[in-house]
DNA sequence: ATTCTAAATGAACATCATTCATTTAGTGAA
DNA sequence: TTCACTAAATGAATGATGTTCATTTAGAAT
Protein backbone atom coordinates (compact mmCIF):
# COMPACT_ATOMS: atom_id res chain seq x y z
CA UNK A 1 0.00 0.00 0.00
CA UNK A 2 1.54 3.48 -1.18
CA UNK A 3 2.41 5.58 1.81
CA UNK A 4 -0.03 8.50 0.61
CA UNK A 5 -3.25 5.95 0.90
CA UNK A 6 -1.75 4.88 4.47
CA UNK A 7 -4.87 3.38 5.98
CA UNK A 8 -6.00 4.68 9.59
CA UNK A 9 -4.87 1.73 11.75
CA UNK A 10 -1.35 1.43 10.33
CA UNK A 11 0.86 3.19 13.14
CA UNK A 12 3.62 5.14 11.36
CA UNK A 13 6.82 4.57 12.41
CA UNK A 14 8.76 7.52 15.17
CA UNK A 15 10.64 10.18 13.77
CA UNK A 16 9.79 13.09 11.40
CA UNK A 17 8.04 12.36 8.30
CA UNK A 18 9.02 13.83 5.10
CA UNK A 19 5.63 15.68 4.74
CA UNK A 20 4.32 17.29 7.92
CA UNK A 21 0.59 15.53 8.95
CA UNK A 22 -0.13 18.79 11.43
CA UNK A 23 -0.33 21.85 11.08
CA UNK A 24 -2.49 24.67 13.20
CA UNK A 25 -4.90 24.25 10.25
CA UNK A 26 -5.48 20.45 10.23
CA UNK A 27 -5.83 20.60 14.55
CA UNK A 28 -8.18 23.36 14.25
CA UNK A 29 -10.61 21.44 11.63
CA UNK A 30 -10.63 18.24 13.74
CA UNK A 31 -11.08 20.01 16.82
CA UNK A 32 -14.47 21.12 15.32
CA UNK A 33 -15.38 18.32 13.66
CA UNK A 34 -14.77 16.23 16.84
CA UNK A 35 -16.89 19.01 18.96
CA UNK A 36 -19.74 18.80 16.47
CA UNK A 37 -19.91 15.03 16.99
CA UNK A 38 -18.81 14.20 20.52
CA UNK A 39 -19.69 17.79 21.98
CA UNK A 40 -16.51 19.41 24.36
CA UNK A 41 -16.88 16.60 26.80
CA UNK A 42 -14.72 14.75 23.41
CA UNK A 43 -12.76 17.12 22.79
CA UNK A 44 -9.49 15.56 24.12
CA UNK A 45 -6.52 15.72 23.19
CA UNK A 46 -6.12 11.69 23.19
CA UNK A 47 -9.45 11.95 20.87
CA UNK A 48 -8.07 14.86 19.19
CA UNK A 49 -5.11 13.14 18.19
CA UNK A 50 -6.31 10.06 17.17
CA UNK A 51 -8.70 12.09 15.19
CA UNK A 52 -5.50 12.88 13.16
CA UNK A 53 -4.21 9.34 13.30
CA UNK A 54 -1.29 10.84 15.69
CA UNK A 55 0.32 10.31 18.70
CA UNK A 56 -1.39 12.92 21.73
CA UNK A 57 2.36 14.05 22.10
CA UNK A 58 2.36 15.20 18.50
CA UNK A 59 0.26 18.06 19.22
CA UNK A 60 2.27 19.83 21.43
CA UNK A 61 4.58 20.23 18.77
CA UNK A 62 1.80 22.87 17.49
CA UNK A 63 0.35 24.04 20.03
CA UNK A 64 1.43 24.95 23.90
CA UNK A 65 -1.70 23.39 25.38
CA UNK A 66 -5.11 22.62 25.20
CA UNK A 67 -6.05 26.54 25.95
CA UNK A 68 -4.16 27.02 22.74
CA UNK A 69 -6.43 24.29 21.17
CA UNK A 70 -9.38 26.27 21.96
CA UNK A 71 -8.35 29.34 21.17
CA UNK A 72 -7.63 28.21 17.63
CA UNK A 73 -11.28 27.18 17.63
CA UNK A 74 -12.28 30.42 18.88
CA UNK A 75 -10.44 32.82 16.36
CA UNK A 76 -12.20 30.04 13.76
CA UNK A 77 -15.72 30.48 14.99
CA UNK A 78 -15.30 34.36 15.22
CA UNK A 79 -14.79 33.96 11.00
CA UNK A 80 -18.45 33.00 11.24
CA UNK A 81 -19.82 35.89 13.04
CA UNK A 82 -21.88 38.31 10.78
CA UNK A 83 -20.02 41.53 10.64
CA UNK A 84 -21.80 42.42 6.57
CA UNK A 85 -24.26 44.50 8.28
CA UNK A 86 -21.96 47.32 9.61
CA UNK A 87 -21.30 48.20 5.81
CA UNK A 88 -24.38 48.80 4.67
CA UNK A 89 -27.20 49.05 7.39
CA UNK A 90 -28.24 51.62 9.86
CA UNK A 91 -26.30 51.37 13.47
CA UNK A 92 -28.89 49.80 15.78
CA UNK A 93 -30.22 47.26 12.91
CA UNK A 94 -26.28 46.51 12.08
CA UNK A 95 -26.01 45.87 15.91
CA UNK A 96 -28.91 43.48 16.43
CA UNK A 97 -27.90 41.37 13.03
CA UNK A 98 -24.15 41.33 14.77
CA UNK A 99 -25.24 40.47 18.49
CA UNK A 100 -27.58 37.93 17.26
CA UNK A 101 -25.06 36.08 14.88
CA UNK A 102 -22.34 35.96 17.63
CA UNK A 103 -24.92 34.80 20.31
CA UNK A 104 -26.03 32.21 18.38
CA UNK A 105 -22.36 30.85 17.18
CA UNK A 106 -20.87 30.74 20.65
CA UNK A 107 -24.12 29.65 22.53
CA UNK A 108 -23.20 26.11 20.11
CA UNK A 109 -19.41 26.67 21.98
CA UNK A 110 -20.09 27.67 25.75
CA UNK A 111 -16.78 26.74 26.98
CA UNK A 112 -15.01 28.80 24.48
CA UNK A 113 -16.28 32.05 26.71
CA UNK A 114 -13.77 32.28 28.98
CA UNK A 115 -11.46 31.95 26.75
CA UNK A 116 -12.65 35.09 24.62
CA UNK A 117 -13.50 36.34 27.81
CA UNK A 118 -10.51 36.33 29.19
CA UNK A 119 -7.33 35.72 26.41
CA UNK A 120 -5.71 38.67 24.67
CA UNK A 121 -6.83 38.44 20.99
CA UNK A 122 -3.45 39.05 20.18
CA UNK A 123 -3.09 35.35 18.48
CA UNK A 124 -6.93 35.53 17.23
CA UNK A 125 -6.60 37.07 13.99
CA UNK A 126 -10.29 36.74 12.85
CA UNK A 127 -11.13 38.28 15.62
CA UNK A 128 -9.26 41.23 16.04
CA UNK A 129 -10.62 41.52 11.96
CA UNK A 130 -14.01 41.25 13.65
CA UNK A 131 -13.74 43.83 15.72
CA UNK A 132 -12.50 46.28 12.82
CA UNK A 133 -15.14 45.79 11.28
CA UNK A 134 -17.46 46.87 14.45
CA UNK A 135 -15.26 49.24 15.35
CA UNK A 136 -15.82 50.50 11.70
CA UNK A 137 -19.71 50.69 12.23
CA UNK A 138 -19.52 52.83 15.18
CA UNK A 139 -17.40 55.41 13.97
CA UNK A 140 -19.61 55.67 10.55
CA UNK A 141 -22.54 56.43 13.46
CA UNK A 142 -20.77 58.95 14.83
CA UNK A 143 -19.36 57.56 17.85
CA UNK A 144 -16.34 58.96 19.23
CA UNK A 145 -13.45 56.38 19.40
CA UNK A 146 -12.73 56.86 23.58
CA UNK A 147 -16.41 55.22 24.18
CA UNK A 148 -16.52 52.33 21.10
CA UNK A 149 -14.41 50.17 22.88
CA UNK A 150 -16.60 50.35 26.07
CA UNK A 151 -19.76 49.97 24.30
CA UNK A 152 -18.43 47.00 22.20
CA UNK A 153 -17.23 45.30 25.68
CA UNK A 154 -20.86 45.93 27.10
CA UNK A 155 -22.61 44.52 24.53
CA UNK A 156 -20.15 41.32 24.19
CA UNK A 157 -20.77 41.25 28.50
CA UNK A 158 -24.62 40.82 27.10
CA UNK A 159 -23.76 38.45 24.67
CA UNK A 160 -22.06 36.12 26.22
CA UNK A 161 -24.12 35.91 29.30
CA UNK A 162 -27.34 35.33 27.01
CA UNK A 163 -25.35 32.28 25.14
CA UNK A 164 -25.18 31.09 28.35
CA UNK A 165 -28.93 31.24 29.05
CA UNK A 166 -29.64 30.33 26.05
CA UNK A 167 -28.12 26.56 27.26
CA UNK A 168 -30.37 26.53 30.29
CA UNK A 169 -32.63 23.79 31.18
CA UNK A 170 -36.59 24.40 30.76
CA UNK A 171 -37.07 24.14 34.73
CA UNK A 172 -33.98 26.96 35.72
CA UNK A 173 -36.77 28.76 37.64
CA UNK A 174 -38.48 25.17 39.26
CA UNK A 175 -38.96 27.14 42.83
CA UNK A 176 -39.52 22.90 43.97
CA UNK A 177 -40.91 23.09 47.14
CA UNK A 178 -39.81 26.77 48.49
CA UNK A 179 -42.77 27.63 46.09
CA UNK A 180 -45.25 28.69 49.14
CA UNK A 181 -42.42 31.15 50.73
CA UNK A 182 -41.49 32.68 46.88
CA UNK A 183 -45.06 33.44 45.66
CA UNK A 184 -44.57 36.31 43.42
CA UNK A 185 -41.55 35.03 41.89
CA UNK A 186 -43.17 31.33 41.35
CA UNK A 187 -46.41 33.39 40.00
CA UNK A 188 -43.59 35.45 37.46
CA UNK A 189 -42.23 32.37 36.43
CA UNK A 190 -45.32 30.91 35.85
CA UNK A 191 -46.95 34.22 33.43
CA UNK A 192 -43.28 34.55 31.73
CA UNK A 193 -43.97 34.89 28.20
CA UNK A 194 -47.20 35.05 28.68
CA UNK A 195 -48.67 37.40 25.23
CA UNK A 196 -50.48 40.71 26.06
CA UNK A 197 -51.28 43.11 23.68
CA UNK A 198 -47.71 45.10 23.07
CA UNK A 199 -45.92 41.32 22.84
CA UNK A 200 -48.23 39.54 20.95
CA UNK A 201 -46.35 40.31 17.35
CA UNK A 202 -42.70 39.23 18.90
CA UNK A 203 -41.38 36.20 17.12
CA UNK A 204 -38.81 34.61 20.21
CA UNK A 205 -38.95 31.03 19.68
CA UNK A 206 -38.34 30.19 23.56
CA UNK A 207 -37.93 32.23 26.23
CA UNK A 208 -34.20 32.63 26.15
CA UNK A 209 -34.75 34.33 22.70
CA UNK A 210 -36.87 36.49 24.61
CA UNK A 211 -34.99 37.73 27.59
CA UNK A 212 -32.08 38.21 24.59
CA UNK A 213 -34.64 40.50 22.30
CA UNK A 214 -36.03 42.60 25.58
CA UNK A 215 -32.39 43.16 27.01
CA UNK A 216 -30.86 43.46 23.24
CA UNK A 217 -33.44 46.22 22.38
CA UNK A 218 -32.96 47.81 25.74
CA UNK A 219 -29.13 47.85 25.28
CA UNK A 220 -28.96 49.61 22.18
CA UNK A 221 -31.65 51.80 22.69
CA UNK A 222 -29.90 52.98 25.65
CA UNK A 223 -26.59 53.10 24.26
CA UNK A 224 -27.76 54.99 21.11
CA UNK A 225 -29.53 57.44 23.92
CA UNK A 226 -25.84 58.41 24.66
CA UNK A 227 -24.88 59.09 21.19
CA UNK A 228 -27.48 62.15 21.18
CA UNK B 1 -5.80 13.96 74.33
CA UNK B 2 -9.31 14.25 74.38
CA UNK B 3 -11.45 13.10 71.52
CA UNK B 4 -13.09 16.73 71.12
CA UNK B 5 -9.50 18.53 71.21
CA UNK B 6 -8.03 15.81 68.63
CA UNK B 7 -5.14 17.29 66.86
CA UNK B 8 -5.33 17.83 62.97
CA UNK B 9 -2.55 15.23 62.25
CA UNK B 10 -4.21 12.25 64.40
CA UNK B 11 -5.90 9.60 62.08
CA UNK B 12 -9.87 8.98 62.75
CA UNK B 13 -10.18 5.47 62.88
CA UNK B 14 -12.58 3.83 59.75
CA UNK B 15 -16.20 3.78 60.94
CA UNK B 16 -19.20 6.04 61.83
CA UNK B 17 -18.70 8.34 64.36
CA UNK B 18 -20.77 9.12 67.47
CA UNK B 19 -20.88 12.81 66.38
CA UNK B 20 -20.87 13.46 62.60
CA UNK B 21 -17.84 15.37 61.22
CA UNK B 22 -19.55 16.95 58.18
CA UNK B 23 -22.33 18.50 56.73
CA UNK B 24 -23.06 20.82 53.90
CA UNK B 25 -22.63 23.89 55.98
CA UNK B 26 -19.18 22.63 57.05
CA UNK B 27 -17.96 21.68 53.87
CA UNK B 28 -19.36 25.18 52.08
CA UNK B 29 -17.57 27.14 55.00
CA UNK B 30 -14.62 25.24 53.86
CA UNK B 31 -14.59 25.28 50.22
CA UNK B 32 -14.88 28.84 50.33
CA UNK B 33 -11.94 29.29 52.51
CA UNK B 34 -10.23 26.90 50.12
CA UNK B 35 -11.19 29.44 47.53
CA UNK B 36 -10.10 32.50 49.16
CA UNK B 37 -6.93 31.05 49.98
CA UNK B 38 -5.91 29.52 46.47
CA UNK B 39 -8.28 30.68 44.10
CA UNK B 40 -10.69 27.66 42.28
CA UNK B 41 -7.69 25.99 41.52
CA UNK B 42 -6.87 24.65 44.89
CA UNK B 43 -10.37 23.75 45.64
CA UNK B 44 -10.22 19.97 44.74
CA UNK B 45 -11.84 17.07 47.16
CA UNK B 46 -8.38 16.12 48.08
CA UNK B 47 -7.79 19.15 49.29
CA UNK B 48 -11.33 20.02 50.91
CA UNK B 49 -10.98 17.19 52.52
CA UNK B 50 -7.91 17.93 54.24
CA UNK B 51 -8.71 21.15 55.10
CA UNK B 52 -11.75 19.66 56.85
CA UNK B 53 -9.94 16.22 58.58
CA UNK B 54 -11.30 13.94 56.34
CA UNK B 55 -10.76 11.45 53.78
CA UNK B 56 -11.81 12.58 50.27
CA UNK B 57 -14.59 9.62 50.21
CA UNK B 58 -16.43 10.94 53.22
CA UNK B 59 -17.69 14.28 51.32
CA UNK B 60 -19.38 11.69 48.60
CA UNK B 61 -21.84 11.02 51.62
CA UNK B 62 -22.70 14.41 51.76
CA UNK B 63 -22.25 15.72 47.90
CA UNK B 64 -22.99 13.67 44.72
CA UNK B 65 -20.41 15.83 43.04
CA UNK B 66 -17.83 18.25 42.79
CA UNK B 67 -20.80 20.40 41.49
CA UNK B 68 -22.96 20.01 44.39
CA UNK B 69 -19.69 21.92 46.34
CA UNK B 70 -19.59 24.32 43.61
CA UNK B 71 -23.60 24.94 43.91
CA UNK B 72 -23.27 25.36 47.96
CA UNK B 73 -20.87 27.58 47.83
CA UNK B 74 -22.64 29.73 45.14
CA UNK B 75 -26.11 29.42 46.94
CA UNK B 76 -24.28 30.30 50.14
CA UNK B 77 -22.59 33.57 48.10
CA UNK B 78 -26.21 34.73 46.62
CA UNK B 79 -26.88 35.24 50.09
CA UNK B 80 -23.91 38.57 49.72
CA UNK B 81 -25.78 39.81 46.83
CA UNK B 82 -27.52 43.34 48.03
CA UNK B 83 -30.98 43.56 47.54
CA UNK B 84 -32.25 45.52 50.45
CA UNK B 85 -32.60 48.52 47.72
CA UNK B 86 -35.24 46.44 46.00
CA UNK B 87 -37.88 47.92 49.42
CA UNK B 88 -37.07 51.19 49.65
CA UNK B 89 -35.15 52.66 46.85
CA UNK B 90 -37.06 53.72 43.16
CA UNK B 91 -36.78 50.97 40.96
CA UNK B 92 -33.92 52.36 38.86
CA UNK B 93 -31.39 53.04 41.73
CA UNK B 94 -32.24 49.83 43.30
CA UNK B 95 -31.42 47.89 40.08
CA UNK B 96 -28.27 49.42 40.22
CA UNK B 97 -27.28 48.36 43.46
CA UNK B 98 -28.48 45.21 42.96
CA UNK B 99 -26.49 44.69 39.69
CA UNK B 100 -23.36 46.35 41.14
CA UNK B 101 -23.13 43.83 44.28
CA UNK B 102 -24.07 40.96 42.22
CA UNK B 103 -21.48 41.60 39.82
CA UNK B 104 -18.99 42.17 42.36
CA UNK B 105 -19.57 39.34 44.45
CA UNK B 106 -19.18 36.79 41.15
CA UNK B 107 -16.23 38.80 39.53
CA UNK B 108 -14.39 36.97 42.33
CA UNK B 109 -15.91 33.50 42.07
CA UNK B 110 -16.01 33.19 38.15
CA UNK B 111 -15.76 29.97 38.04
CA UNK B 112 -19.43 29.65 39.60
CA UNK B 113 -20.82 31.53 36.92
CA UNK B 114 -21.71 28.35 34.84
CA UNK B 115 -23.24 26.93 37.54
CA UNK B 116 -25.51 29.75 38.26
CA UNK B 117 -26.46 30.15 34.77
CA UNK B 118 -27.38 26.70 33.96
CA UNK B 119 -28.37 24.62 37.19
CA UNK B 120 -32.23 24.86 38.40
CA UNK B 121 -32.28 26.89 41.29
CA UNK B 122 -34.42 24.42 42.67
CA UNK B 123 -32.12 23.49 45.37
CA UNK B 124 -30.73 26.95 45.81
CA UNK B 125 -32.99 28.61 48.49
CA UNK B 126 -30.50 31.72 48.93
CA UNK B 127 -31.10 32.07 45.60
CA UNK B 128 -34.65 31.84 45.19
CA UNK B 129 -34.67 33.81 47.82
CA UNK B 130 -33.14 36.52 46.26
CA UNK B 131 -35.23 36.35 43.04
CA UNK B 132 -38.49 37.01 45.36
CA UNK B 133 -36.78 40.16 46.45
CA UNK B 134 -35.94 41.25 43.38
CA UNK B 135 -39.33 40.28 41.86
CA UNK B 136 -41.03 42.49 44.72
CA UNK B 137 -39.25 45.53 43.52
CA UNK B 138 -40.18 44.71 39.85
CA UNK B 139 -43.91 44.23 40.64
CA UNK B 140 -43.79 47.61 43.19
CA UNK B 141 -42.52 49.39 40.00
CA UNK B 142 -45.39 48.32 38.31
CA UNK B 143 -43.77 45.73 36.09
CA UNK B 144 -46.26 42.97 34.62
CA UNK B 145 -45.64 39.95 35.84
CA UNK B 146 -45.41 38.11 32.29
CA UNK B 147 -42.27 40.08 31.77
CA UNK B 148 -40.50 40.52 34.76
CA UNK B 149 -38.38 37.10 34.53
CA UNK B 150 -37.33 37.85 30.90
CA UNK B 151 -36.03 41.71 32.71
CA UNK B 152 -34.19 39.90 35.26
CA UNK B 153 -32.87 37.20 32.96
CA UNK B 154 -31.59 39.91 30.78
CA UNK B 155 -29.78 41.93 33.19
CA UNK B 156 -28.70 38.92 34.81
CA UNK B 157 -26.64 37.84 31.67
CA UNK B 158 -25.09 41.37 31.08
CA UNK B 159 -24.02 40.65 35.00
CA UNK B 160 -22.39 37.84 33.99
CA UNK B 161 -20.62 39.09 31.10
CA UNK B 162 -19.37 41.82 32.68
CA UNK B 163 -18.28 39.33 36.04
CA UNK B 164 -16.16 37.86 33.54
CA UNK B 165 -15.05 41.18 31.62
CA UNK B 166 -14.16 42.38 35.12
CA UNK B 167 -11.14 39.32 35.18
CA UNK B 168 -9.64 40.05 32.16
CA UNK B 169 -6.23 41.22 31.45
CA UNK B 170 -5.18 44.45 30.70
CA UNK B 171 -3.73 43.98 27.51
CA UNK B 172 -6.66 41.46 26.18
CA UNK B 173 -7.07 43.96 22.90
CA UNK B 174 -3.80 44.44 22.37
CA UNK B 175 -3.37 43.55 18.18
CA UNK B 176 0.36 43.27 18.65
CA UNK B 177 1.81 43.08 14.61
CA UNK B 178 -1.75 43.27 13.32
CA UNK B 179 -2.55 46.38 14.11
CA UNK B 180 -1.52 48.03 11.21
CA UNK B 181 -3.68 45.51 9.17
CA UNK B 182 -6.88 47.42 12.18
CA UNK B 183 -6.34 51.62 12.82
CA UNK B 184 -9.44 52.19 13.36
CA UNK B 185 -10.11 49.25 16.04
CA UNK B 186 -6.09 49.81 17.37
CA UNK B 187 -7.13 53.52 17.38
CA UNK B 188 -10.18 52.91 19.41
CA UNK B 189 -8.47 50.44 21.79
CA UNK B 190 -5.59 53.74 22.52
CA UNK B 191 -8.40 56.49 23.03
CA UNK B 192 -10.47 53.83 25.16
CA UNK B 193 -11.68 55.87 28.22
CA UNK B 194 -9.99 59.19 27.36
CA UNK B 195 -12.06 61.70 29.66
CA UNK B 196 -14.47 63.97 27.38
CA UNK B 197 -16.40 66.65 28.65
CA UNK B 198 -19.35 64.89 29.03
CA UNK B 199 -17.38 61.72 30.86
CA UNK B 200 -15.29 64.17 33.17
CA UNK B 201 -17.49 63.42 35.94
CA UNK B 202 -17.75 59.63 35.84
CA UNK B 203 -16.71 57.02 38.62
CA UNK B 204 -15.21 54.49 36.82
CA UNK B 205 -12.02 52.95 38.57
CA UNK B 206 -11.55 50.83 35.11
CA UNK B 207 -11.59 49.84 32.07
CA UNK B 208 -14.16 47.44 32.88
CA UNK B 209 -15.98 48.95 35.12
CA UNK B 210 -16.10 52.11 32.72
CA UNK B 211 -17.85 49.38 30.36
CA UNK B 212 -19.91 48.14 33.21
CA UNK B 213 -21.33 50.90 34.15
CA UNK B 214 -22.17 52.32 30.12
CA UNK B 215 -23.77 49.28 29.61
CA UNK B 216 -26.01 49.45 32.82
CA UNK B 217 -27.05 52.18 32.42
CA UNK B 218 -27.97 51.79 28.78
CA UNK B 219 -30.40 48.73 29.48
CA UNK B 220 -31.42 50.44 32.59
CA UNK B 221 -32.66 53.26 30.87
CA UNK B 222 -33.91 51.04 28.01
CA UNK B 223 -35.77 48.51 30.44
CA UNK B 224 -37.54 51.42 32.09
CA UNK B 225 -38.51 52.99 28.81
CA UNK B 226 -40.28 49.70 27.98
CA UNK B 227 -42.64 50.32 30.72
CA UNK B 228 -44.21 53.46 30.15
C1' DA C 1 -30.77 -9.47 69.59
C1' DT C 2 -30.84 -8.43 64.87
C1' DT C 3 -31.18 -5.64 60.94
C1' DC C 4 -30.71 -1.45 58.56
C1' DT C 5 -28.85 2.85 57.52
C1' DA C 6 -25.54 6.66 57.91
C1' DA C 7 -20.95 8.13 57.87
C1' DA C 8 -16.36 7.37 58.22
C1' DT C 9 -11.55 5.06 56.17
C1' DG C 10 -8.41 3.57 52.73
C1' DA C 11 -7.41 1.46 48.51
C1' DA C 12 -8.11 1.47 43.75
C1' DC C 13 -9.60 3.44 39.25
C1' DA C 14 -10.21 6.00 35.09
C1' DT C 15 -9.51 9.98 32.71
C1' DC C 16 -6.63 13.60 31.11
C1' DA C 17 -3.20 16.90 30.07
C1' DT C 18 1.47 17.06 29.81
C1' DT C 19 6.54 15.82 29.66
C1' DC C 20 10.55 13.33 28.14
C1' DA C 21 13.70 10.29 25.85
C1' DT C 22 14.22 8.70 21.35
C1' DT C 23 13.95 8.52 16.39
C1' DT C 24 13.99 10.36 11.83
C1' DA C 25 14.13 14.01 8.09
C1' DG C 26 15.54 18.09 6.25
C1' DT C 27 18.60 22.44 6.34
C1' DG C 28 22.43 25.34 6.72
C1' DA C 29 27.30 25.93 7.86
C1' DA C 30 32.04 24.38 7.89
C1' DT D 1 30.50 15.89 2.08
C1' DT D 2 30.10 16.02 6.58
C1' DC D 3 28.27 17.71 10.74
C1' DA D 4 25.41 20.15 13.75
C1' DC D 5 20.94 21.80 14.51
C1' DT D 6 16.13 22.01 14.36
C1' DA D 7 11.49 20.25 13.47
C1' DA D 8 8.18 16.76 13.96
C1' DA D 9 6.92 12.34 14.83
C1' DT D 10 6.47 7.94 18.43
C1' DG D 11 5.75 5.74 22.77
C1' DA D 12 6.31 5.44 27.55
C1' DA D 13 5.73 7.63 31.83
C1' DT D 14 3.85 11.02 35.13
C1' DG D 15 0.95 13.56 38.06
C1' DA D 16 -3.37 15.51 39.16
C1' DT D 17 -8.10 14.80 40.02
C1' DG D 18 -12.83 13.18 40.52
C1' DT D 19 -15.06 9.18 41.78
C1' DT D 20 -16.22 4.35 43.30
C1' DC D 21 -16.10 0.42 46.32
C1' DA D 22 -15.31 -2.78 50.04
C1' DT D 23 -15.01 -2.39 54.81
C1' DT D 24 -15.74 -0.65 59.41
C1' DT D 25 -18.27 1.40 63.11
C1' DA D 26 -22.29 3.70 65.56
C1' DG D 27 -26.84 4.39 66.42
C1' DA D 28 -31.79 3.59 65.33
C1' DA D 29 -35.52 0.63 64.27
C1' DT D 30 -37.78 -3.82 64.23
Amino acid sequence: MEPAQRAVQERRRAGRPSQAVLSSARITKAALKLVSHSGYKGLTMAALAKSLNVAPSALYNHVHSKQDVLLLVEDHLMGRVDVSAFTDRPWVEAVSIWAHSYRNVFAAHLPLIPVIALLPVTNAPKTITMYEAVTNGFLAAGWPPSAIIDAIVALESFIYGSAYDANAPGNIFDTGTMAPAVPNFSAAVARRGLKSAETAGATARNDADAAFELGLAAMVAGLAATLT
